[in-house]
DNA sequence: CATAAAATGTAGCTTTTGCTACAATAAAGG
DNA sequence: CCTTTATTGTAGCAAAAGCTACATTTTATG
């Protein structure tokens, strides 16, 4: 045994990672344009992601295909049972992230860009301590 | 003016910051097995990051057109001094963000995972906040 | 209701990153 | 030195995400 060589395990950051990153990113988008609009139109999500319509079309397809979105052709976009709770845990994690970097002290439009990086690559223990830590100051303000 | 629809700037993670970040990795990746096998051969490097040789030397190619790594035919990979530059402030940016995890109270196996997720996705400012918990900490062990 | 505008869909191309299979070169062992 | 093994390179394919250009459908407007 003894393979001092490989420690590859924390690096394999593939294509599925970011197919996935992609897919939370989108159910997440979905799940705020109804919230705020009521519906969500395609080209509003291209909008959102600053894309052609045709890179969003086609990643709708795919998340339908996952069994994460349900679509029509020329209707709005909808959520499926599925989708609904994964956009519903990627927003509150995407909270609990953002809130602990403005604990921490950072102004909330750089709050906001950093939060959307950062949410994918934060583990379930890490995200526990973020949370902590927004507790802790809460409770303690003047820290 | 005042369009309240659009606020999609924070959102435009195109394929150009997924190569950023490949790119990143593999410096650091570069700069590390030189450190430590004092010579980085692409296979050494294809098993750093768990993928082919093949995918390994394809990215290799596209850094050295992009002037961060020096390749010759059938000789290990060095970096340029434009690619030991960013290697190095990659890995100061890694190191801080690791360290911030750890000082927060995650074990380092898990802080070894996170930050090289992170790391990528954290601005100056949030970087510089991170440094200063790391110190302020170290000032007051019982904090 | 007919036509203009907006939204959506389709065709077809590119780049990046993944792969297997096979070829060529370099290094090691007999 | 010659053969085996390890390393590197090349050919060719796939999927994901980006695009423009054009076709179609829905919605809005005169």
């Amino acid at each position: 045994m003894a393979k001092p060589t490989s420690k590859p395990t924390r690096h394999q950051r593939t294509r599925k990672d970011h197919s996935t990153e992609t897919a939370e990113d989108y159910v997440e988008a979905v799940a705020e344009l109804i919230a705020t609009k009521s519906q969500c139109r395609l080209v509003e999500l291209a909008k959102y992601f600053g894309v052609s319509h045709v890179t969003a079309n086609r990643i709708v397809a795919r998340l339908a295909k996952e069994g994460l979105l349900h679509t029509e052709p020329y209707r709005p976009i909808e959520l499926t049972a599925t989708g609904r709770r994964l956009a519903k845990s990627c927003q509150e994690r995407h909270e609990i992230v953002r809130s602990f970097l403005i604990a921490l002290g950072l102004d909330s439009a750089t709050a906001d860009i950093d939060s959307e990086g950062i949410e994918h690559h934060v583990s379930p223990k890490t995200l526990e301590l973020f949370q902590r830590f927004v507790d802790r100051l809460a409770d303690n303000p003047d820290y």
